[in-house]
DNA sequence: TTCGTGACGTGCA
DNA sequence: GTGCACGCCACGA
């Protein structure tokens, strides 16, 4: 035992929890997985998940309510749409937090 | 072990 | 609202 992947697999399962049209922020993310201020963690954790996966990697947002990708790239493109597909609202490129944000 | 990097957060001008 | 500096944590060379 005593695996040193455990913070990626709190980290998953926290991500896995997230309910469908509701979106968490990194920070948000790190402390539920319980990792603490490692928001950019999370970050770097999320970009090594494959593009085929389960996990809802999408519902996952920074703390200014707005994709953490260049605007009109692919990546962010492909995220708006999955988050929109799940009735989450976006106010000129940018969620309202106080209607999606996901509070466990 | 030390150093640089990153899909981040918060405070302040 | 926007931009910048600094802080945080984990990871790989």
């Amino acid at each position: 035992m005593l695996s040193m992947d455990n913070k990626k697999d709190a980290l998953m399962q926290a991500l896995y929890s997230i309910p469908p049209g509701r979106v968490v922020t990194y920070g948000q993310l790190a402390k539920l997985a319980g990792l603490g201020q490692a928001a950019r963690y999370v970050g770097t954790a999320l970009k090594n998940l494959p593009r085929e996966t389960n996990l809802p990697w999408h519902r996952v947002i920074n703390a200014k309510g707005k994709l953490s990708f260049a605007p009109g790239s692919e990546a962010y493109k492909r995220q708006k749409n999955l988050l929109v597909q799940e009735k989450v609202e976006f106010e000129n490129e940018k969620i309202n937090l106080r209607k999606f944000n996901w509070e466990p």
